[in-house]
DNA sequence: CTGGAAATTGGGAGCGCTCCCATTATTAAT
DNA sequence: ATTAATAATGGGAGCGCTCCCAATTTCCAG
């Protein structure tokens, strides 16, 4: 179990160097008889070869890192995170990627952790979770850096940028149709930061929404929240004085949040307020009363942004990119829809 | 911008690439004058020496893995693996180490994953987050191969391993026996899952304290969970028909599951039925009814983690160590302390 | 059989660093 | 000024692999 080399099991094989590394990287033009000999030695052995000397002569670590700008406190308190990450750990283990995570949260963070993502000979590209307003100069910094790079979620300026994300605004504006559909006439929303695009896009998808039903868009119908349950809450308790009877929450933790002032208010759900959310994170039924939501595909998500990236890393084409995945109403308790029908 | 080599400063700084190194490396012996030019042209340039040959070339990655087997479902479903991640984050980036992310789903991710963490040049050394009766096999594996390692939680098997943990079945007993000093007469626990440590020990704990006060230990009132919300939920109604006035949960997240199924079942907390958690993560500040629970320092958790691992990766002391951190009652609604006392 | 093409194999060079040792410059002490 | 110490510097070797090319073997048609 020792340190062998490639060397060490060419002499137990009884070839050279060049031919154990022809069988390990399944390269043809090796006699079976030959690559069967090899093969026994290694299995025997236990033998891997250094992945930092692979590193070193082929120029390439096989490795991916995943950036969470930001967002550390996020991380922990929106599960959105942690599903996005599975989803890129998934894949990354079915590409046979090693996943290395980076989370930013001070300023010293990024001081430590920017020089090491763009150093040489540590990844072969970067998924950086954007959509903040601060993401910029990361994205900057590493396309400068010619570092293969995909955005998950669109960023700010996302010119000559890969992204994938799903199509806030008419997300969002389905789940308000939804509402206005069922005949809510005080449609309020708690929206995300503003310095997000998603909080920017599901906030635009709402107003598009009400002004095309010809509804007009009332300020006290709208707070700010920052994807954390206590934000939903709060956010809540300032829309409470304008009465809605039916809120968009641009997240379902803040949904969840959210429905706990109202429920808090000694209003019923979804009777004197109706709630939608948006996600669909196995949260959104775990609550009381059952979300309904927006739906997008979170591990799809993660799986995609790898499948981009590694087609980056492998094909060398940097040709910007972008996909843009389907979201879906999920129909459950909190909009009424059952009772409003 | 591009690839620099130690060689390309050395020669616009004037200097032999071995001075470089030793700047770069912060080696004494360099004079203050000559050091100064290096770190000009360096600063000038943008160089970072090269990830992969300094792994090969000093046999020291600077990258320490986090192994999550057999809870890939878990993460995403009780907060406490990302919280603990955070941690581990943190503390990596502190010491300048980078981290790698390895969930393990299936057996076939296993079958990736094993040899890839095993590897020599890839990591300095893994954290593995254990206490899950399948994880002996790659702890096995990983001590075999001479990996410097520590466990997150008691492995099954902890001799000659080094861990981090909490004493679980004290902090158990404290939950429940304060619980007994509150008057509670049929005190129910919602375990963990009987192959996991945590789940044995938070058990023992309860029925530990129940035998020492005298209390018959009854299996009606002893509820198997999974550590999910709807584990909890599931669990506390199997529990329902034994009527506890009282319930032990081992995790919060299965509390709130538990607390979510009382309240549907028309019971009040905590004046019908009172509850304690265990893990005191945010979400216990957050449901209706702010959850009574032991405190676990998690994010201290996965910084010893990191420290006790770069100790044995830096000193090479592989000796066996254990830290047990400190945990605590906190009281809150949950358990009706206010309305009793 | 024989020659030439194709398949297989081996070895050198090199990836960019660290580490060691020999060399040279500097300092302090006589 | 001379020598012995110490500090600073440069260069070779080597980490363990990949990649290329040259050498060898195998194969098949004529």
């Amino acid at each position: 179990m020792a340190d062998l080399t490639l060397e060490d099991i060419a002499k137990q094989a009884g070839v050279s160097r060049s031919t154990v590394s022809r069988v390990v990287n399944n390269h043809p033009n090796v006699r079976g008889e030959v690559r069967q000999r090899v093969l026994q030695v290694i299995e025997d052995t236990g033998f891997h070869p250094n992945a930092a000397a692979r590193t070193l002569a082929s120029q390439r670590s096989w490795t991916i890192g995943l950036l969470l700008p930001h967002s550390v406190s996020f991380f922990f308190t929106d599960p959105y995170y942690p599903h996005l990450t599975k989803g890129i750990a998934q894949a990354c283990n079915q590409y046979n990627y090693t996943l290395a995570l980076f989370l930013v949260g001070t300023k010293e963070d990024e001081e430590k952790i920017f020089p090491r993502v763009s150093r040489k000979g540590l990844l072969d590209g970067v998924i950086v979770q954007a959509g903040h307003h601060g993401d910029q100069e990361i994205i900057g910094h590493l396309v400068d850096a010619a570092m293969p790079l995909v955005v998950a979620g669109r960023p700010f300026r996302s010119d000559n940028v890969s992204y994938v994300d799903i199509d806030n605004i008419n997300a969002a504006a389905s789940a308000v149709s939804h509402l206005v559909r069922l005949g809510y006439q005080r449609i309020g929303t708690i929206s995300g930061p503003a310095n997000s695009t998603v909080g920017l896009d599901r906030k635009e998808g709402y107003v598009k929404t009400l002004k095309e039903r010809g509804r007009s868009v009332d300020d006290s119908l709208i707070a700010e929240g920052d994807f954390t349950e206590a934000g939903g809450y709060y956010a809540m308790q300032k829309l409470l004085p304008a009465k809605p009877d039916a809120v968009f929450a641009a997240s379902d933790i803040m949904a969840i949040g959210a429905m706990r002032a109202a429920k808090e208010a000694g209003l019923n759900i979804p009777d004197d307020v109706a709630f939608v959310g948006f996600d669909d994170l196995p949260i959104a039924t775990l609550s009381s009363i059952q979300l309904t939501t927006i739906r997008q595909p979170v591990i799809q998500f993660g799986v995609k942004s790898v499948e981009l990236l590694i087609d980056q890393i492998e094909t060398g084409n940097t040709t910007p990119r972008r996909v843009i995945l389907d979201t879906e109403l999920v129909i459950r308790e909190s909009c009424g829809a059952s009772r409003r029908k």
